[in-house]
DNA sequence: AGGTGTGAATTTCTTCACAGCA
DNA sequence: TGCTGTGAAGAAATTCACACCT
C-alpha cells in the first residue's frame, strides 16, 4: 500500500513530467525532479517505485513512460465521471479548467438551484436542477462529487450525493461534512495553507523585531 | 515548534468551534470535537496545547477562550494584508468569500490584466493593473500574494509578486512555481486530493470484482 | 562518474497509558 | 467518574548509506 503522502506528490510529478515531454526531453534523473520541485532525490524514488517503473542506472528514466507508469497507477487513463454541484464562480471556475481530464476527472453534468443557470450550458456541461442529482447520479453511476456550493448548503448536498450512491466528495465549501464512513471526503481546505504561510510571516516579522539571533 | 499537521488542524478546530459558539455552546471537551472531526482526542489536546490554552479537568475547555487562543496563536486577531491577482471566476470566488478576515486574510486590493476590469470593483475591492503590483505591493509593505491567474500566467505574476517584496504566496494555479528560498509558496492542490479520492474509488471497484475476500 | 534500488537508521507524528484534578 | 495533560511507546514517513549497474 501506498502511503499517502506518496500519492499525494504523484500528481506533481506527472505534471512535471508532462512538462518535459512537451519541451522533447526524452530522460529524467530523480535528481533533476527532486531539484526543481524541492524534495529529496531518495524520495522521488520510492514515490515513483510504486508505480512499478523501473529506471535505468547511470541514465535516469524515460519520460514517457514514467508519465504513462503514474497515470496508470492514479487510474487517470481512465477517468472517474463526476458531477459538479454549485455553478457560481468557484464551479465555473473547475469547469472552466480544461484540463481535468488529464487528472482523471471528467466532468459528465453540473448542477445548481438558480433558475437562470438551469438548462443552460457552460463549457460544454449541462447544467440540471439540484433535485435531480441523486436520481442522476444512481442512473449514470457516478461516484464521484465536486461540492460547490455556498457554506449553508453543504451539508444537505452532500447529503443529496450519497443518496445518489456518490462515494467519494471533493469539498471546496468551507465547512466540516458530516459523511457516512463509507464515504471518502477530501477538503480543497484553503485555510490550512493560510494558516501555514500566515505563521511563517509571523515568524519573519517577529525575528526581525527581537534583536538577539 | 508547532508540527505543520498541527498547524494545518487548527483552523478546522477554529471553524467547528465558531459553529459551537453560535449555537450558545459554552464549553467542550476534546472528545466531543474529536469525534466530530474523526481525529483522535489525544491529538486534540496536544494541537490545542501549543496555543498555550488550558482547559479544567471533568469539564473541558471554554469554547470563547478556546477560539480566541486559536486566533491569537494564528495571529488571526491581526489579519494580514494581501493582495489576489486574477479577477477570473477563481479569484471572483475568492474575492465573494466574505469570511476571509475571520482567517485571518485582509485582501486590500485585486488586479488583473484585463482592461475591462480594472479600475471597477468587485465586493469593495478595487481591481487595479497588474502592472502596478510591484510597486503597489512595496508602498503598502503587502507581504501575502494570492495567485489565481492561468497556468501561463502564474511564473511571471510570481516573479512580480516577489519583485514587490512579497514573501507567502497562496498558488492556486495548477503550476509549480519557481521561487527564491526565502519566500514560502503553498499550492493550493486541487490534484493531490483527486489522486487520493480517485485511489479510494479505484480501489472500492477492484475490491468488488476481485471475489476473494 | 553518475545514476537506480533498497534495507536500515533516523526523525516526525500519532496513539497509548496513566497521573492528577474537580 | 470524566475530563485534562504529558511522558513513553508505537507507527509512519523521510533520509541515509551503500550495493549495484553501464
Amino acid at each position: 500500500m501506498i502511503p499517502e503522502p506518496s500519492l499525494r506528490r504523484l500528481p506533481t510529478y506527472l505534471h512535471y513530467l508532462r512538462s518535459l515531454a512537451m519541451r522533447g526531453r526524452e530522460v529524467v534523473s530523480t535528481s533533476t525532479i527532486a531539484g526543481f520541485l524541492k524534495v529529496d532525490p531518495t524520495q522521488v524514488r520510492k514515490d515513483l517505485s510504486y508505480t512499478g517503473i523501473v529506471g535505468t542506472p547511470r541514465v535516469g528514466y524515460d519520460v514517457p513512460d514514467l508519465i504513462t507508469a503514474i497515470e496508470h497507477y492514479l487510474g487517470w487513463d481512465n477517468t472517474s465521471d463526476a458531477f459538479i454541484v454549485g455553478v457560481g464562480h468557484l464551479g465555473k471556475a473547475l469547469l472552466g479548467y480544461e484540463h481535468l481530464a488529464e487528472y482523471g476527472v471528467n466532468v459528465v453534468a453540473a448542477f445548481d438551484i438558480d433558475p437562470d443557470q438551469v438548462g443552460k450550458r457552460f463549457r460544454d456541461v449541462e447544467i440540471l436542477s439540484a433535485d435531480r442529482l441523486p436520481e442522476l447520479a444512481r442512473r449514470m453511476k457516478v461516484h464521484l462529487g465536486i461540492l460547490a456550493v455556498p457554506a449553508a448548503a453543504a451539508q444537505e448536498t452532500a447529503d443529496a450525493m450519497i443518496r445518489g450512491g456518490i462515494l467519494a466528495i471533493l469539498n471546496f465549501s468551507p465547512t466540516t461534512l458530516t459523511c457516512p464512513d463509507h464515504v471518502m471526503v477530501r477538503d480543497a481546505d484553503f485555510y490550512s495553507n493560510v494558516a501555514v504561510l500566515t505563521q511563517f510571516l509571523k515568524g519573519h516579522f517577529s525575528r526581525k523585531e527581537t534583536t538577539t539571533w
